[in-house]
DNA sequence: ATAAACTCTATAAAAAGGATAGACTTTTTT
DNA sequence: AAAAAAGTCTATCCTTTTTATAGAGTTTAT
């Protein structure tokens, strides 16, 4: 399961892109839009910034805005950047490796076969997904 | 990530997979084998045990033993009972399902189905693999 | 009767998750 | 230059979950 800070970024990064039009955003909007604690948001925000996929302004007319296209930011980096390994097991994570104990031989074992397929079969979805593609249909409603 | 106690039933009963043969497995061994605290593992064979898995027997020469072949235990039923959903979010989860706040209608969310893609997939590997899945490999060398 | 072994309830320590406060810095406007 | 608006950043706190332990109770074989 995501972690509530994945699911708040997914949610903000949504309201960013389709107000880009817009300029920069203020925490407090998407806070209140999408009722989230307006403190916790802030640290997220950040987090998205150092990552450099979010700029920000200070001072009067300021906020927060996409650096990059919707289409180039991938589901699984945002997941990876607040959640850390998307494999089920650590000794299966292509970013977060931690060897597995009590394992002689990971390459023979049966669970690390298994849940590579997992894993393998998740980022497919997720590392060609983007942030535009759970746009989209949003947008078409609107 | 999976948590601890399930990854621990994993290997709980890939030993108890590997030793039916023998009949009822102490719990002190199968600890001891793969490094777990002992009293830990005892919740764990617990649940199992509640989960209708596991049968115990009491008493001097007791232990606990398996109450299916692996054949008849799908992964995904063991993450389900340790761990909770599978899925990556409530608003797609089969067995834990939460409607989503904030979201108007699920059915047009875009993050919903990339979502659903995702438990679709991971479900089809988790369902269909079994305990005997993962000791195949393991039992070949051995 | 006794020792071996699982059962069960309670509790505690550690980690993670979620939330808040407040001082600080930057920028715009006047 | 000063004031106000707005974001930055660090520290702290509270709650929940996870992981682990303790110990008394019950069952069974011998």
């Amino acid at each position: 399961m995501l972690s509530k800070k994945t699911q708040y970024a997914f949610h903000a990064l949504i309201h960013l892109a389709e107000n880009a039009d817009k300029g920069p955003i203020l925490i407090s909007e998407i806070a209140q839009e999408k009722s989230i604690s307006i403190k916790f948001l802030e640290n997220i925000l950040l987090e998205l910034k150092n990552a450099g996929i979010l700029g920000s302004k200070k001072g009067k007319g300021g906020g927060y805005y996409l650096l990059k296209t919707p289409k180039e930011i991938p589901l699984a980096k945002i997941i990876r950047l607040l959640d850390g390994a998307i494999a089920l097991l650590p000794c299966v994570s292509l970013n977060y490796y931690e060897r597995c104990e009590n394992c002689r031989d990971e390459a023979v074992c049966g669970l690390n076969d298994v849940m590579s397929k997992v894993r393998d079969a998740t980022l497919k979805i997720l590392e060609n997904k983007t942030l535009k593609d759970i746009l989209t249909r949003n947008v078409s409603i609107l």
